[in-house]
DNA sequence: TAGAACAGCGAATAGTGTTCGGAGTAATCC
DNA sequence: GGATTACTCCGAACACTATTCGCTGTTCTA
């Protein structure tokens, strides 16, 4: 068990910012030209989050596998934070815009939170990045309009809809968190914590919770996604048909846009 | 930004297990009394943590707090992870049994999900250990039974009472989180990061965002969460309307308990 | 050709979690 | 009572981490 904060309240956010939104390095005027590229950069970060997990992701580790110095990394790259910024937003592109997809507002919101739980779970560097106050960088602003994009098909006024892409967005991360948190386990770590449990354990003074475990139902991260991404679905297409009101048009029936 | 992983995949999680199980330290057999309890090793942490936030709560600290050596803290616990599970597990105990709460199933859940979104956004330190895969501790155990007994006053079945409590408890923890995240900005560092994106982003090109923007609902959580809240609950309610079908009774108007 | 501006980086600083080995203490055994 | 044993406590060390300083060498400009 390990946990960690935001940033440590670095001075100033603006040189990160910089790099996020031009997404290359100035040419030098003087002296030699750059060896390295932020692509190449943040690729090699990626690569060793996805081989090493996000905790090891150490500067060294990252100029190590690019072949250059560790101090070399910080004349590209203000630090670590900078650098984890420009993994989640560069990675977050690969997310489908949510209004590009074709069908109802429903169908829309559907394919962009299981695109997002799947990312999520065969990437957990990048849940976890996307859970801590991110920057705001180009890639994820075209996110967050494309997901109004969908809900301004409804008759939604402009609070519900920035409620409902954070309310679809806080659920995805939660339960996308709980899943990715279980199957991370060692499996060796995980049996003697089943086996703990169950030799301390008065089963009889838990019983729903142990006919839920003998149920299998205790792990079962994808159901438990899908029905409760139903449920929210189910809650916020009633709120919109209330909001129009028995005369309205079924906003939900327009075409793709 | 920064962020942390899971367990080091420590071997053996059993002594840590077995010290939130009993609760308390075995009197040693030979050689001097303990000088120290877990319960004040705990609230020490727990203190850190409170002034310094998650990142800074190192073992040094805790140690010093305690008027020990960093060495002699080991001899108590296994580890920093043990003892974030044992915070964990002492701090989760604040919160209220839903099962005790009067009302229906749904103000029993209403109740649960409020409280533990408050004590979220006031200890931002219980949210990151709530949701990295804890160890199941007494306290967390017993909160869990309380949650599957809320969900069994109603038809769902057993594996839709667990996704039930997953999809409301990620929705929780997903939702505090951003706005845990938002609230513990630096003032400096939001103004920086909001001026330059006023600078460099163009409007016209996310006319949604901006709306959102100029109307002040992007920081809104509160009103975020509230809303997401109801339209689960609704969607919830919805199913289990279903599930008795039109004849059965509305197992939302039993009586507590 | 001198100087400015830069790239790259070795080494140092200040931290971290954790372990090792020894000193001191108290109960037990002979 | 004296030796042994099991224990607590902890200073120091190890292997890491992010970040910064100051130096070397390169390239462009005046």
């Amino acid at each position: 068990m390990d946990t960690e904060e935001p940033a440590k309240s670095e001075p100033d956010p603006t040189r990160a910012l910089e790099l996020l939104w031009s997404g290359r390095l100035p040419k030098p005027a003087r002296g030699p030209d750059r060896g390295l590229t932020l692509v190449q950069i943040t690729t090699a970060a990626a690569a060793t989050a996805e081989a090493d997990g996000l905790d090891a992701l150490s500067m060294r580790k990252v100029a190590a596998r690019l072949g250059v110095g560790v101090a070399s990394l910080y004349t590209y790259v203000p630090g670590r934070s900078a650098l984890l910024a420009l993994m989640l937003d560069t990675f977050i592109a690969d997310a489908p815009l949510p209004h590009t997809v074709p069908g109802t507002w429903r169908a829309q919101i559907e394919v962009w939170a299981r695109a997002d739980w799947a990312s999520f779970r065969s990437r957990p560097w990048l849940l976890r990045l996307a859970t801590v106050r991110p920057l705001l960088g180009p890639n994820l602003l075209r996110w967050y309009e494309s997901a109004l994009r969908v809900l301004a098909r409804t008759p939604l006024t402009t609070a519900e809809r920035v409620a409902a892409v954070e309310t679809i967005d806080g659920y995805v991360h939660g339960s996308a968190r709980a899943a990715v948190d279980s199957a991370g386990a060692d499996a060796a770590w995980e049996a003697a914590h089943v086996r703990f449990v169950n030799s301390v354990v008065d089963f009889d003074q838990y019983p729903l919770w142990a006919e839920a475990a003998v149920g299998g139902h205790l792990g079962d991260h994808e159901a438990h996604f899908e029905f409760g991404l139903r449920r929210i679905l189910d809650g916020i297409e009633a709120h919109i048909e209330r909001s129009a009101g028995p005369a309205g048009p079924d906003a939900a029936a327009d075409p793709a846009g």
